[in-house]
DNA sequence: AACACGATCTACT
DNA sequence: GTAGATCGTGTTG
């Protein structure tokens, strides 16, 4: 039962339309050691120099440059010494736009991730971005792949979350106000649970 | 060349 | 709840 990797212009739109649309899709990572896939349920949307919380509000740097560059490629960087996250790069190419990857629910390859991570349950693997990244293997190596590739996809299982809200994003101090985080509030493994805040889709 | 800090996570009180 | 880990990056001198 082969998938087929979601197409360029799936992530050629408009952030906020890509961003809801990956709740549900399955990310796959396929590594030295295995594939492993997990059900996207979190996700946050960085737009741009109008967005303060955005990498590339202050314009382009050699960390922030696959931001610029065309839609569907990965844009990896690595956060508190210790730590990388996964983006996906939207919009067209020279408006810096992504999408941060913050939570997923395994759904392949969970026994490769628990050695990766020994100490998480099964439900926390791919829990948070930094946890997804290292659970997944997904390091500063790739940065900039295109995700029509072999390494590193997303596929379309049909999976329709039945709700997505939206709330704050987590972990920045300006842009707090806009509500680009967006969850399915149904799932056991987001980052962190959703406040009442706001809601959209059905 | 030096410095402050970050789209995080863990351990501990 | 809060502190500590740990280092690449962008900014400043």
């Amino acid at each position: 039962m082969q998938k087929t990797c979601l197409p360029r212009s799936f992530y050629a739109r408009d952030t906020l339309d890509v961003a809801r649309d990956l709740i549900g899709k399955v990310l796959v990572r396929v590594g030295p050691e295995g594939r492993v896939a997990g059900r996207v349920v979190e996700v946050e949307a960085y737009i741009g120099q109008d967005d303060p919380a955005c990498h590339a509000a202050r314009g382009r740097t050699a960390r922030n440059a696959v931001m610029f560059g065309p839609p569907g490629f990965s844009y990896v960087y690595f956060i508190y010494g210790m730590y990388f996250c996964l983006n996906v790069v939207t919009e067209r190419e020279g408006f810096a736009a992504a999408v941060l990857i913050r939570a997923a629910e395994p759904t392949e390859g969970e026994s490769i991730m628990r050695r990766r991570s020994p100490k998480l349950q099964p439900a926390r693997l791919l829990s948070g971005p930094g946890r997804l990244c290292r659970s997944m293997a997904i390091t500063r190596e790739h940065n900039g792949l295109d995700l029509r590739g072999d390494a590193l996809y997303f596929e379309d299982h049909s999976a329709e979350p039945s709700r997505v809200v939206q709330t704050p994003r987590i972990g920045i101090r300006q842009g707090r106000r806009r509500l680009w985080r967006f969850c399915d509030p149904d799932s056991k493994a987001l980052s962190r649970p959703v406040s009442t805040i706001s809601k959209t889709g059905e």
